[in-house]
DNA sequence: TCGGATTCCCAAAACCTTTTGGGTGGCGGA
DNA sequence: TCCGCCACCCAAAAGGTTTTGGGAATCCGA
């Protein structure tokens, strides 16, 4: 009974398919060389004896047309298989319907970063938010030397964590682009720019206030090279709660280049009894250290990190997470609401703690 | 000491930076209503009192033109801010440096599978791919209603799962397109497109063994509604398994809009010791219907999935991985090597079996 | 039959750049 | 002195669409 339902399987499908052994190779179809041109309004306009205005406003719905003609137009652009030359309406429009996401900083391997949770969840955020809005996200790399971004027609830039002088910023506003941004602009001259931001003084805050509970009391920061807001505000934030709980700080950052290895094992160095890591990489880097200390974790050493966890799973690593999915939302919703018109709403998106074993001492 | 740090990163900060206080408000710039029209190759020739031809040889380097005029074109235009626009250079050269990405099926919402793990590998991994060889790439949507992407200017679309009578792949033809398919085109119209596949018909044939080897003789397949060639060649590989093996085969699918808890229940209906299930849902599904039924893993039921491991952790279900970065990256390389003329190399990428809990017996 | 209002349609401009195919003036050689 | 060549530059077309500002019929009432 079982193998009957298989050789129905085999039986009612559509004769169609057949094993993938044929190669892949190439078609014929594209505005290549070969005949086939692309048929254009004016192909139209001369099938239907007509002219290129009546054809336009027959197929926009513009102008006043007759219906009968409006019907015939339609027919023969049908026909013809005519399609509008996206290119040129954006000439003429100056609309593209395309926001860009700037992926990758200025300082660093502009890709590693796309690999990222983080990135990940904020392109999808963004794009299904565009998309709702009738936006399409398209994801353009920046960094050195890379200026293929400013050859793709768009409507308005999201700049993931802007630095000093953020050179896609200033780029994308000579353009004439509405820019937005992830994180405060730590540049004054960007200081109008519509921002979204994670809540980094409350996150901050629950981590440390959950490793002190913990009984943490000399709690190191790893913090990175990069001047975002991000990065400021975590360490100022920090800095400012254990001067308020009269608890030392020490703070390590790792050099541009430097492997995170490096800083972590510098700030182990300083004894702490609890580390939080700005990111994945430093919070492993940790992990790396304390082990060729032979450091137990949690015993010797609570580990904190920031990073995106899968929702309901429990990570290994007690985890602040930053909601990346949302934030990309907003950042989409408020470039669109710019470029529409409207003004864009100032938001902070929440963050959270997600505990893990690495802070769960007994 | 430690505290001394943490004065020193308060105090050695750029002064520029503050609270984040100030809402993220507006700014001015943008191509809006307001004075600040964009400066065009056409401002610049005036300015240098030269015609637009040459203003435009100077900046391409293209023309003969003498090289004190070609600086001090170069000068004014950069005194001007100029920047070529964009759209009339796609509108001019037909060429937009971008490549589409399909995202969604015409019979699904079309962005529950953005977020599927191997949407976001895939995408990262044509991502990456385009960029290295000097394309953007944008992801857009399709579904039905849906045409925003026939709106953006772009040169050749990955078409992702293609269906019998794909529309969005005679779309993008029509428009002349380039097109390349992940997974290979079940409809004959389209059987010269170049594609890449996963080894699907090695990787069910790893799974089936795997199972085989651990004792399982009654293995049942969860498959799903689409008409692709990875749900087809999945049934296909599995049927002609069985039949080799003289073993019971049962498919069960999962009805368009039915839930897949409910396929899932009957295929156990039929007894299975094993159940393949084609994608991460069915298997929870899968999953969901054993415990209902107080079947327990692996004991009285094995189970495997089709899903994508973070690489470096294990499963708690035996999963068939696609490499779904390599076969993304394989899809953009193919599209760009059409793209500029040269013959795309038909690619199959292998796929790998990960073992989990769910199939370790004893 | 004429004027005016309607109805339907069209020519041309505009969007911005690149490229083709000259055109102009100066210089050297004859 | 004249011719040809060279160096430098430019006008105009092309690319495909939308929109502006009419223009030519047609129809109605007077």
């Amino acid at each position: 009974m079982l193998t009957q339902k298989v050789l129905g399987v085999k039986g009612e499908e559509d004769p169609a398919m057949g094993r993938p052994k044929d190669t892949g190779r190439t078609a014929g179809a594209g505005r290549g060389a070969e005949g086939g041109r692309t048929v254009g309004i004016k192909d139209v306009a001369r099938a239907a004896g007509l002219s290129i205005t009546t054809v336009s406003h027959a197929l926009n719905g513009k102008g006043q047309v007759s219906t009968r003609t409006r019907e015939r137009v339609r027919q023969v652009a049908e026909e013809l298989g005519y399609r509008p030359n996206p290119a040129a309406q954006v000439l003429l429009s100056g609309r593209t319907g395309v926001i860009g996401l700037a992926a990758g900083h200025q300082s660093s391997e502009p890709w590693e970063r796309t690999y990222r949770p983080y990135y990940a969840a904020f392109t999808a955020g963004a794009m299904v938010e565009a998309v709702d809005r009738d936006y399409a996200l398209v994801v353009v790399p920046v960094g050195p030397g890379t200026d293929l971004w400013t050859r793709i027609p768009m409507d308005g830039l999201i700049v993931v964590d802007p630095i000093a002088g953020d050179p896609v910023i200033n780029e994308a506003l000579r353009r004439g682009l509405a820019v937005v941004t992830d994180g405060r602009p730590i540049d004054p001259a960007h200081a109008e720019l519509p921002y979204v931001q994670s809540d980094i003084v409350t996150g901050i805050g629950l981590v440390m206030d959950h490793l002190h509970d913990a009984g943490a009391r000399r709690i190191g920061l790893l913090s990175g090279s990069e001047l975002d807001s991000f990065t400021l505000d975590s360490e100022q934030t920090y800095a400012e709660w254990c001067t308020t709980r009269h608890l030392p700080a020490a703070v390590e950052r790792t050099a541009p280049g430097e492997p995170a290895r490096d800083a972590a094992r510098r700030l182990l160095a300083t004894r702490p009894d609890a580390v939080h890591a700005l990111n994945r990489t430093y919070g492993e880097a940790v992990l790396a250290a304390a082990q060729a200390l032979g450091l137990s974790i949690p015993g010797d050493l609570m580990v904190t990190v920031m990073d995106e966890v899968e929702p309901g799973t429990r990570p290994a690593l007690t985890t602040l997470s930053l909601d990346p999915r949302r934030v990309g939302s907003a950042c989409a919703a408020a470039l669109i609401d710019r470029l529409t018109g409207a003004e864009p709403e100032p938001v902070t998106v929440p963050s959270r703690l997600v505990p893990g074993e690495s802070t769960q001492r007994g």
